[in-house]
DNA sequence: GTCTGTGAAAGTGTTCACAGCG
DNA sequence: CGCTGTGAACACTTTCACAGAC
């Protein structure tokens, strides 16, 4: 995420942890994931156990939102499911730019998990002129000279950047100056946004980094300490 | 990350929190452009401008694995870039099996920013007879009853999996026998995995949902205002 | 009995602020 | 001086444990 963090003077009302929000998302798949094999309700602990959180977190994140929970029986699923997605803003359609038509360009294309959540990849942008005009799962590749313009007719709100590292500033700088409030980066650099633009930034290198590190740990201590 | 968590009977000598190895990546990342243009060292503070982190922050991290700065200098950037990678694990090559060559798949193969961090795909799977001895990239796409054998003799250690999601759980299983030990899964549902093997989950939809929903609260926030 | 929602306690992570080194 | 490394203070998150609802 991006936007005001370091001069935070006062407390305001309700400030929910990037965590809790992350969360809510994982809640969401387990819950939708239950609700298709016919499971009505679930409790705190089933839903946590199923995550690897406590029960106590479960509910700790929900009561940040509200009193969704019914006493004896647990969540119903299909009601929690509204309110995470309520919560979330997925109660709507949000209409997304992808800029940068390579390899992960076309398969964040192609991706069906998308449209399930409520985005629909609405547009997508490529400076290569041999891609331009070309047709990739029903969305034709436009010029970056038209992101404004067509950002603005289509209602966009929000950006997946998937440009090389040298160019990805400057899509983030077109897709902000378009009106785009959010944007999601797969180049490996941290994105200059100004304030009231969010960020969220996706790695691949850095994932396999984490699990390397843990990996490695293990060895490691496997091999000095008892366990 | 998984392992076992729940029964963590003593405090171990030095369990790293999973947020300083992501940062760790992070200054790397950083770290690594600055080389490129010809920085030789950097302080904490201006390192963690950069990056949205504090100074202390910075050199807390880093204190966690040893002294690798230089007091009234700063760090000097390829000596951290070293301590970095020695520390994540990755200053060795590591072999990485992808399981599933779909739209997701194909991308990873075709992803040039694995190589420079140490992560050659040495290996693809896929249950599509379709698809198999097909070549991406270099790289043979291989039947699924071979991975076993396939990740034993290139001794891989790291999985990629971007199959459906009702197929990941299955994917990983076979991983695991066949001896990997960490897997980043690129399916939106926890894998449950044995102590040992360690995951990290990216679901593209979630990344979604969090800028979706910091700009849906920035939308509420600015409307109604008090809340 | 089951399960939620929630204050209080425990535990973690972050920032402060300064001693000490180059 | 500038900058690191670090104990101490602070803030935040998670867990505990129990009153109240079904």
């Amino acid at each position: 995420m991006s936007s005001s963090k370091p001069p935070s003077p006062r407390t305001e009302p309700a400030a929910v942890p990037a965590a809790v929000v992350n969360r809510l998302s994982l809640y969401l798949r387990e819950l939708q994931h239950l609700v298709q094999h016919g499971i009505q309700t679930i409790s705190s602990s089933q839903l946590g156990e199923r995550l690897g959180f406590s029960d106590a977190q479960v509910r700790k994140d929900l009561a940040h939102f509200g009193n969704f929970g019914h006493p004896g029986v647990g969540y119903r699923c299909d009601e929690l499911i509204s309110e995470i997605r309520r919560i979330l803003g997925t109660d709507r359609r949000w209409s997304v730019a992808l800029v940068g038509v390579g390899n992960l360009g076309r398969a964040l294309l192609g991706y069906r998990g998308f449209a399930p959540q409520g985005f629909a990849l609405a547009a997508a942008f490529d400076s290569d002129p041999a891609k331009i005009g070309g047709r990739i799962e029903g969305v034709e590749i436009l010029p970056m000279d038209r992101l404004s313009e067509v950002v603005a007719e289509r209602h966009i709100d929000l950006g997946l950047i998937a440009v090389p590292a040298a160019d990805a500033q400057t899509a983030a700088d077109r897709l902000v100056a378009a009106g785009v409030r959010g944007i999601v980066n797969f180049a490996p650099l941290a994105l200059v946004l100004p304030d009231g633009v969010s960020q969220v930034g996706v790695d691949l290198a850095r994932e396999l980094e984490q699990v390397a590190f843990a990996v490695a740990s293990r060895l490691r201590s496997g091999q000095t300490n008892g366990q």
